[in-house]
This record gives C-alpha cells, sequence and structure tokens, in this order.
DNA sequence: TAACCGGTTGACAACGTTGTCGGACCCCTC
DNA sequence: GAGGGGTCCGACAACGTTGTCAACCGGTTA
C-alpha cells in the first residue's frame, strides 16, 4: 500500500480511502490510485485490517467429517450463507474426537473468528465459556453443547423421528424390531434409541439393540446373533445413514424389512427402494448460520433451541409386511 | 498479551516466548507467566502474528461444490495433511462459475495463504499471474490451468479411464455405446470424450454423444431419442459420478449395459451392480497437499504434471452382453 | 480584507505480535 | 578485583492497515 501510495504521489491514507470505497477523494485521485494499484497487483493485507479493525469476516465451522454427505450438505449451506454476508469460511473435521475438537475451535478462536458453528464430538465444552464471555457468538448443530453452557442449539427432532420409524414397522405388522445404531454416547444415537425405547414400550427388548461404532463385521455379527434367537427381529431400523448401509451390506439380500435414519442418494433406486427418516442437512445449516448471524448482528435474546422436524419417506424396504408367525 | 505481562509482572515479550516456547525462560517465570495467562484465559492474536511473521499457516482449496462425494473426498483428505503440517485450511466452492473460482482465489490471497489448491471452473487463470510470482504455491487438481501458465497439476488419467471403459463394453459385444457427459467445456468431459471416442475408432457416432449439464429430464430425453434410432445403443457410458446416478435413474430399470466413470457408495448394493471407472479422490487430494507442502519447504523443481491411474471395477452393469442383432 | 465553508488530502497513532539488540545479573577464572 | 562467559530479561521498532484530527485550497459571504 506504501508502494501504491509513492507510485501514484499520494499519501497512504488516500490509496486506504480509495480501496475502500470511502467517500471524499476526488475522482481523477481515485482513479490514479487505482491504475497504480493494477500496475503493482496490489491486493489488502487482510490481517492488518483484522488487526486494525478487529473484525476477521471469517466464521468457524467444527463437523464430524467433511466426507459424510450429511455434514458436506450442512457445510455447503453454511458456506452459502457465510459467503452471502461477505464472510469467508474456516472449517475443519474432528473425527468424532472431542480433542480435536476442542483443538479446531481454540485454534479458531485464535483467529479471531467472528462466529462459531460447532457440531461437537465432546461432552465438556467449558473451554468455550470464555470465549463466550468475550462475546463470539455459538452455535450448536445436530448435537447439544455439555451440561452447563446455554447456547444457541439446532438439532433434528430425532425422539420423534424413531418414533415414527418404529410405529411404521409396527404398522405393518413387525413386532420384533432390532436397532442398530451408534454408540449411545453420541447424542443423536442416544435420543434415536430413546424414541425406539418409547414407541416400541412393552414390546422393547434389549437383546435386539445394539450400539457401537458402525463396522461391517460387528454389524454382521449382531445381526447374525439376533437372527439366530427364537424370536428373530423381522425388522431393523438403523440410527443413522452411514448404518443404513452398513445393515444392507450385512443383510446381503436377506428380505427384513428396513428403516433408516437418514436419506442419502440412491436409497431410491435400490431394491426395494430403502424407506427412511429424512432429515435436512441443507436445511440444519442454513438455520444455524442465520442463527448465528442474526446473533452477530446484536440480536441478544434468550439462547434458541430449535428442533428441525423430520420426515419419514416410504420407499419398500419399511413395507415389507412380517412374516406369518410360525 | 499486555495485561498477562503486567499480571504476571513481566515484560511483553517474556510473555511472548512464554507462548511460543522460546528458550531462555526461568522456569519460574514461565510458570508465572502461564499461570496468568490461565488465569485470563488469553489467547494469542494470530492476525497480529501472521502480520509480523509473514506467514500465515494458512492453505486455500477452491472445490467445485463440498456437497459432491468426490469433492468432499478430496477436501477431507486435503485437511489432514494440512492439519498434519499445523495449518489450517480455507475452503469454498466455485459451483463451477469461473467468476466465483476467482473471487474465492482472490479473497484467499488477500488473507495471505501460504499455498492453494484449486480445482478450477474456468479457463483463464491470468489472474494467479502475480500471485504466483509473489512465490505463493499453488497447485491445480482434478482439471489444468488455462493456456499459459506453467504450474503444478494433478489429474486422472482421464482419456485413458474412458478408453477402458469402452474396451470393456466392446469386449462384452456391444457396438453401440452412448456417451452422456457433462459440457465439453469442462476439461475432465473433454477428456474422457476423447477417450471413448479414440476406443470407438470407426465405431463412433456422434448421434450417440450428448453432453450438457446433468438433469433428468435432458438425460431421459437424450437417451430417449438414442433409443428411438434404427440402430440403438445398447449400452452406455456415463461421464461421471453425477451422470451415472441420472442415467440409473432414467434408465428406469431398462437393462442397458452401464459405465460410469468414478466409483460411488452403493454401486455394488444395486442390481445389478454398476461397473465404474474409478478415481480415488482422497489420494488426489493427498498427492495435491504433498506437492504443495514440498513447494512450501522450497522445492523450486520444474511444475510436476501428475497423472493419476484410474481402475475399472465391473460389477455387473458393464458386462450385460449385447443383446443378438436383430 | 477577513472570516467562513465544503471538499480534499495528509500526518500520526494505534491494533497485538515478534525480531533485534543490549543490559543486568550470576558464577567462574585469572 | 577485574575480566569473561552464560543466563535471563526488557526496550524498541516494525509488520500493513485504519480512525482521528488537522491542514490545505478555492470560492463565497460579511
Amino acid at each position: 500500500m506504501k508502494d501504491v501510495a509513492s507510485a501514484a504521489g499520494v499519501a497512504l491514507k488516500t490509496v486506504s480511502r480509495v480501496v475502500n470505497g470511502e467517500p471524499g477523494v476526488h475522482p481523477a485521485t481515485a482513479e490514479r490510485v487505482r491504475a497504480a494499484i493494477d500496475r503493482l497487483g496490489y491486493s489488502r493485507n487482510e490481517s492488518a485490517r483484522v488487526l486494525r479493525r478487529g473484525r476477521t469476516a471469517t466464521i468457524g465451522l467444527v463437523i464430524e467429517d467433511v466426507a459424510d454427505p450429511f455434514y458436506s450438505g450442512l457445510s455447503r449451506a453454511v458456506e452459502e450463507i457465510v459467503i452471502d454476508h461477505g464472510c469467508l469460511l474456516l472449517s475443519g473435521s474432528s473425527g468424532e474426537q472431542p480433542g480435536r475438537e476442542r483443538e479446531l475451535v481454540e485454534t479458531f478462536c485464535a483467529r479471531r473468528v467472528d462466529g462459531l458453528i460447532v457440531v461437537p464430538a465432546g461432552e465438556d465444552h467449558t473451554y468455550l465459556r470464555s470465549e463466550l464471555e468475550a462475546g463470539t457468538p455459538v452455535v450448536f448443530a445436530d448435537r447439544p453443547p455439555g451440561a452447563g453452557l446455554d447456547v444457541d442449539t439446532v438439532l433434528a427432532d430425532n425422539v420423534s423421528g424413531a418414533g415414527q420409524a418404529v410405529r411404521h414397522l409396527l404398522g405393518h405388522g413387525h413386532g420384533r424390531i432390532a436397532f442398530l445404531g451408534d454408540d449411545p454416547a453420541i447424542f443423536t444415537a442416544a435420543q434415536r434409541l430413546q424414541g425406539y425405547r418409547a414407541a416400541l414400550g412393552g414390546l422393547y427388548d434389549e437383546r435386539l439393540v445394539a450400539m457401537r461404532p458402525p463396522s461391517l463385521e460387528a454389524v454382521r455379527a449382531d445381526l447374525a446373533g439376533m437372527l439366530a434367537l427364537d424370536d428373530p427381529p423381522t425388522a431393523v431400523f438403523a440410527g443413522n445413514g452411514r448404518y443404513t448401509v452398513t445393515v444392507l451390506r450385512a443383510l446381503a439380500g436377506q428380505r427384513l424389512a428396513l428403516v433408516g435414519f437418514d436419506d442419502f442418494e440412491l436409497a431410491d433406486l435400490l431394491q426395494p427402494g430403502v424407506t427412511v427418516v429424512a432429515q435436512d442437512p441443507s436445511w440444519m445449516g442454513r438455520v444455524a448460520a442465520e442463527l448465528l448471524f442474526r446473533r452477530l448482528r446484536g440480536d441478544v435474546g434468550p439462547s434458541e433451541h430449535i428442533e428441525l422436524p423430520v420426515r419419514l419417506i416410504p420407499r419398500g424396504s419399511g413395507e415389507i409386511p412380517a412374516a406369518p408367525h410360525p
């Protein structure tokens, strides 16, 4: 900028004014400055600007894994809105590791992001307290913060979604419905288990529940164990998108009824089509981002806790009737 | 930092030393400083640090769309390596719009990223020249830069991949193979067309080629038109992952042979399984990122042009034999 | 002529950090 | 006791930008 100033024969401040489109610069001067800028290929140093002004125009996003379609959809929606607000998005994947989540958040804070959207991996978010007190707005998405932190949260209605799935299967004659889902330490998994259990009522049987990180071997073993029972399951409720796919692989053509949580591309092209309880990741991203920017505009109302509805989409696999009882 | 210094009763510089783990600070002093840091919840202002040191420890990544599994896989791999190098990733989606690509790159440059990985949407990258001259390393991935720019590039071997696909179909008796792909203005689409054409040789028939942005309606219409020909295609080669899925939907169960470029989850679970020419997006991301960091470490060799091999994975749809000729 | 005005422009400090350099102090040796 | 070497610490400038404030200029008014 100094170089531009001397090249154009004006003071530093005048260049700054031109670059920022501030009024009070003679058109001819501005033109001279712009010419010098082009000639020298100058571009404003954003770090210095941030240092001086205090605002970074940057939003931090912590998710579990960009390569998971749910989170990449959410990411894209967040990015869209962030860009619309003239900001940039810093994002990182925690890989479901609380330590990594914390590192990412702290790195983002050190870079003075204006706001944060977090899909938490861990349970303890007290480390966020000082940042929150410093006035950085934070929105939790998909999962709530750990105890003792009262911040904006955007969740899907997991409990009632799981309930819908179970009732749908019950309605098709299934009384033995297995639940295969992720580690119940993960909030969404626990919520879905809760919805499943509540909808089943007296039919609940813990031998039909298996919860752990999805791996084909594990799911295969769990399913085999359940199918070897005297009263085996005739239907499966899969706890998330990844689980649904794993279960499909493990079933290898066995025609159990299946409903999965989370929609996924191609669910309609499989034979039979896969019935799912669909969330809308873009919607969640949009809602979270809009909420964040409302806070950035100065909204200081009480923290919001939004639950987005989910929707059961019948495609075939959930409508397979229960075999007549032997 | 000033506050921490006065709280600990030391000079600014000493705090700086402690924060950066520089030697030459008495353990007791360091402890006092650390206590003050914890008490005040201090975290270093990265913008000021960047301003002073000139390195941002930030890498910029421009892709087409995070929500596309190919690019989200690439993203994740890049992120992994960037984090391993103690850097942060700024990423943005161009949405296939050259203007947006340029904006993103310029924003990243204004933030003084240390390096860039770009999946270009446009043809003209002369706007990068001044940045390159300033010494910022840039790696192009998936598609090469526009004319006149000689920078590191990591591509998939699109031509030979398309050739493999076509020869595979020829080997199963198909002489009439349609090609449905994206706008040939997109490098990869053009390359795949070229490979397709070369492998077909004299069998090439331009009436069996349709290239434009994928939409279900368009693909349906194109296919219908081709199938209405006197000598209709008996096989389809789809130009990318999104196209493959769209073609599957448009086929709606008609048993044409099909080979798609790009692998996708569930390709093996469809009936029949979908034969694909698989690229490895993570690999591409890793190679591009490693190359970038090699440049950042000072490697000034001539620009590299890497072509990653692709691999045909037979799963059923590509092995459907041609119907006996009427 | 002097006072005043609006439109332009520039000098300067400040943002929070780090690199450079030199000073204070201790312990050791001659 | 003077000199030398090492350890620890602090003063100061600089990074590139912007906010504040004052100065300048040409023309208008009292």
